[in-house]
DNA sequence: CTGAAAGCGCTTACAG
DNA sequence: CTGAAAGCGCTTACAG
């Protein structure tokens, strides 16, 4: 690891930015006073006020975060922390949506968003060390597999943490927002039934990610134990679904229906279907969970499961404000609900 | 807006975090000798870094960054500022290429890497404050268009910036790393010209970035003035450049070759040549520009123009380390290079 | 090699 | 409504 050498003259301390000592003096007040100019303005003539608003344009001041940060034990940021191979963010349009969604409804309390992206064991260990270092005053975990290691150290750091989706393992521990991924499983599972489809299948998400759990658990609710023949793994990734969908229909010829557990991952089914012959829906109805961008962009446009993304972006951050201030872990379940469109 | 109100019991102060002076106490020696071997560990004796190392390890002592930062003036953080609508960071491979080499480039220096989005002026008001407040070392700017605000702003603050491509108006004033794009562009249609091709069309990107500019300043380098029916324009996004290949087919039916500017705008112009019953290459040579992973992914694949993304994110880190240093503004030009596969 | 002390730029009771 | 003063947790000459 090189280390950044000694400058021999440093470009900003050359101009030193202006102080809140030099506001005071501009405005002929006290430090103290500026500072509860700046703080909300309780206590604080109109007349002060002014001249301080002047004094500030005047001098150009800018509050150093970091002297006020020591002071207030607050940086006024928090993470978001991505726990994912890098490209998986670029290739799920979820992520991009709650991301932005996060981004907007923090900016309503004034904190910024640092964007964090823990993909291997590196990553990891620069973040922890990052954010247990007091950079931030919180962090939205956003990653789909259990047994993420980083919980535990954020966890004996007491950072407080709001995760996306059910964190298997630390549901007591950690707070979380959540859509009903299991009703929405049944709502599609439901629908494909009532369809008259008999030969129902399912790639399912990995078993260490809660969708990959909990809309497996949905299908079962609805079609009972079933045949074990018809249930298939993805990894979320649309060549993972298709090889899914592949292996799906080899074993299962006669299949009428299936319900894959994402958008990407349909995607890659009805491509593989499409190349085995199969017309969607007439041949074989297709569900997919997400109602992401991609939703829209199939052909033929995809009947899904929509999950109320803004909103869990809105009550990640209100949680997490929450845990910020003290309060004690909590989870939120949003409702999911049936988009029906060309594919089943 | 609104504020966080005052927290009736803080989460974290309730158990205080350690600080160096615990450090120091359970160490037996003082606070400034548990800094200096925290910083480089000189003039500090064996016995008293064993000591030391152990208090940490008993204390759970993590810096307190804030008060660091406070002393050194330096956060060890640059922020990754994109200036784009989002959608384009998660379109464009090269962003997520270019995010990764920086933030790898980077961690030699022991310094974080930010990301953050200004897609929309409210967005970039944020990042504004948030970079201009001293939370950061510098900047990694980057965005294509040209006419940016936050460039007067950041070098208005004196913040060390350092843009990828050539910030169009501010050569002189920000540093910045760029491919040798007018190059690159002589290349391609130097080949497509060898290849016997008479009737060259060029999709351009728009005339505020500076691949825009300069692709099309290659192209005409070697065609010189050339028809004015043959030039086109695209805003680098697939869709763009499916239209503006429309328009150039339509205007000229016996094109036989076109260089798009970008491979995601050649993706679009092969869909509409196919559509259009021509084939590739047969009877339109197609080049596009960056070997971005699209190039791969086509039918057929692109004959393209490599960008050195990975040798461009660490010049740009070296140059930004520089300026945070000290050193003047400085350019680095990177030579591209034609890379052969079947779509010309 | 080490410690005592000043100081980084702010906020916040406290006394008026 | 206002100012003087303490203190947040560190680093860094300085003197030894």
């Amino acid at each position: 690891m090189m280390s950044v050498s000694k400058p021999t003259r440093r470009t900003r301390s050359a101009k030193t930015r202006p102080t809140i000592n030099d506001v005071a003096a501009a405005a002929g007040v006290s430090r103290g006073t500026v500072s509860r100019a700046l703080n909300g303005g309780h206590n604080v003539s109109r007349a002060a006020q002014e001249a301080i608003a002047r004094a500030i344009r005047k001098t150009g001041y800018v509050v150093n975060q970091h002297a006020r940060s020591l002071v207030t034990q607050r940086s006024q940021s928090v993470a978001f922390i991505l726990s994912e191979p890098q490209d998986r963010l670029f290739e799920d349009p979820n992520f991009s949506i709650l991301l932005r969604g996060c981004t907007q409804a923090l900016a309503e309390y004034d904190i910024t968003l640092l964007l964090t992206i823990a993909g291997d064991s590196d990553d990891r260990r620069r973040v922890s060390r990052y954010v247990t270092a007091g950079h931030v005053d919180g962090a939205l975990l956003v990653s789909t597999h259990a047994g993420n290691p980083l919980i535990d150290e954020l966890l004996s750091r007491d950072v407080p943490v709001v995760a996306c989706g059910r964190p298997l393992g630390y549901e007591r521990s950690v707070a979380y927002v959540a859509a009903d991924d299991r009703d929405g499983a049944r709502q599609m599972v439901t629908y494909l039934k009532a369809l008259g489809r008999k030969r129902i299948g399912i790639v399912a998400g990995p078993a260490d990610t809660p969708g990959g759990v909990d809309r497996l658990a949905g299908y079962h609710d609805v079609l009972g134990p079933s045949d074990p023949a018809l249930v298939e793994m993805g990894d979320y990734t649309e060549e993972g679904g298709a090889a899914a969908m592949a292996r799906l229909l080899e074993r299962v010829p006669d299949l009428d229906a299936v319900f894959v557990a994402s958008d990407l991952m349909a995607s890659g089914a009805l491509t593989v279907l499409r190349q085995a012959g199969r017309r969607v829906p007439e041949d074989v109805a297709v569900g997919g969970f997400d109602d992401s961008s991609i939703a829209l962009s199939t052909v033929p446009r995809l009947t899904t499961v929509r999950q109320p993304l803004s909103r869990i972006s809105v009550e990640m951050v209100r949680l997490l404000v929450d845990r910020i201030e003290g309060a004690e872990p909590s989870a939120v379940i949003l409702p999911t609900e049936l988009v029906i469109r060309e594919s089943a």
